[in-house]
DNA sequence: AGTCATCTATTACAGGTGTAATATTATGTG
DNA sequence: CACATAATATTACACCTGTAATAGATGACT
């Protein structure tokens, strides 16, 4: 699995939502969030090519970005691995936590609803 | 915020458990699930007091270590920045993914219902 | 009291990360 | 076609991490 950092993650985000980009339009995407040296960001597009996580295509003398791995994959896998190394692989007690902190809004609840209502539901019919 | 990284959080983990102990004992109990080295184990029990993570009280010549963070702070704090970090704070596509990847079982769900439930009741006396 | 055994403390060292600066290359323009 | 300009590529550098080895201190035993 290759390894993403904290800082080159908010460059993917930023090629998950759009692509493709050239090395440019990705700096002014983070302008807002992210108080980063242009050259910053171009090292993180360099690693994240190196990595196998971003390939490109030349636009004359640019390269514009995208993403090659799929967000969900990057996603599923680090959650597996984060509840895998916090809470021993249950996800509960995960919810739990934001239950606490009032961290949970109706939205929240109404998908948790859903997710268990599907879920009821493929269990019938095995 | 203390850092802790990987290999540390595996010996925070143990004294989570028991504590305080000696730094054998810690070597003892990560014997079964890590291939370690007895030096690299003292390595990161060193670094987690610099980190001001562990605490220690002297017997005899050795010392005997104890957390001075709690592990339901350490498992809030990192599951909100996780959360934030890759789902935009929502934790709800969290659970979606493991349950999309079966990952769910009888009891989580029990779990989840019951957060819902208890959800629900502190809604209605707002 | 001196020496051995055993702790902890310090040092090592390569690879990753955050955060750029400098060097190189290539394109658009006059 | 020469150059300036603007892209990418390479280099920098300190701190963190994984994974120990070595040095220094101290308690136990003779």
């Amino acid at each position: 699995m290759i390894e993403i950092s904290n800082a080159e993650l908010s460059v993917m985000q930023v090629l998950w939502q759009r692509q493709p980009l050239s090395a440019n339009d990705v700096v002014a995407a983070l302008g807002n969030e992210k108080d980063w040296h242009e050259k910053t960001v171009k090292t993180l597009l360099n690693r994240l090519v190196t990595k196998g996580a971003l390939g490109f295509n030349r636009d004359g003398r640019a390269y514009l970005y995208y993403p090659l791995i799929a967000q969900q994959d990057y996603q599923l896998e680090q959650s597996r691995s984060f509840v895998e190394r916090l809470f021993a692989g249950r996800v509960a007690p995960l919810v739990a936590g934001f239950a606490s902190q009032n961290k949970l809004n109706a939205d929240d609840v109404q998908q948790l609803k859903n997710l268990i209502a599907q879920w009821e539901q493929e269990q019938k019919h095995d």
